[in-house]
DNA sequence: GATAATATTGCAACTGGTTGCAATAGCGAC
DNA sequence: GTCGCTATTGCAACCAGTTGCAATATTATC
């Protein structure tokens, strides 16, 4: 279903704003951050205000039309919903980054359930760790993180 | 292992700032977030900046000697490593945090190493859902969640 | 106890993100 | 097409946290 649909079944208005919010994340592969997508949208509409993609942001996130997942990078980034839930396997060493299909903690999900009662709800998880490739591999040079904070 | 003895083994200055944030950390039996640290080590010295305290959790993190901890709200918490290393479940409708053994991730971790040759590092997590005892119970009043972002 | 090397601090400016509020604009009703 | 209601925006100020840099203070050595 169309992301304008959504919105507007649910009673939001369907402003230049956070149609370009939509547009944004729609038009991109890989997970965007929101000041690319604040970036993207100031190239149509150089009076936006990041305040407003923040927002949209949150509603999109909301209705379930985006996912919104944090890499651990001071930032958080997103992905149109349609590509699917996933959780990831973040590698600290090389910085790959793998999918995980949400399947992966069904397991934990019950057990939780049985032993606690507790209904755990897992949204898009970045789980840090090492990655098959560097395991073992010490003090290997790092060739790059996809997303890392650059300082 | 005392942190004063571990902080100078490791041939870091055992600076009055440092010696206050820690006693603070260890004082405090809920977890403690940084704010309230340095409302603490104020009280001692109202000189104190709170870049410094940012900066002494950090280290003491890295050392091992303090625990961190996203509960959602908006800001990290903090607690000595003495008392163990755990996740938490935190019931998103009564705000309830329930301590969970590290050894509940143990299953995961291993079906992630031998599907995925991936070695996770669960840090301390703070698993969001819903509790036993809300489970079921729809609209209850929310008796007000410990942590919880006031606005 | 004084000296020197340098780790640490305080400061100010910055980051990503949030929020209260007045002004604006989308949309349903006419 | 105009009107009015109110959702949404832009703004500015704020929050938690980080960082570069000059000034300061801890510690080892004498």
């Amino acid at each position: 279903m169309s992301c304008h649909k959504v919105l507007k079944e649910h009673g939001y208005r369907l402003t230049p704003q956070r149609l370009m919010v939509v547009d944004a994340v729609h038009s991109m592969d890989r997970h965007i951050s929101a000041e690319e997508i604040f970036d993207r949208v100031r190239k149509s509409y150089p009076y936006a205000n990041i305040s407003t993609v923040y927002r949209t942001l949150e509603l999109l996130k909301e209705l379930g039309l985006v996912v919104e997942t944090d890499f651990g990078e001071g930032r958080l980034r997103y992905h149109h919903a349609e590509k699917g839930h996933h959780h990831h396997l973040v590698c600290r060493v090389c910085g790959e980054v793998a999918e995980l299909p949400e399947s992966a903690l069904d397991g934990l999900q019950e057990k939780l359930v049985h032993e606690r009662g507790f209904e755990a709800e897992f949204k898009h998880l970045a789980i840090s760790g090492v990655c098959s490739k560097c395991r073992g591999k010490v003090r290997k040079v790092r060739p790059g993180h996809p997303y890392r904070r650059s300082h």
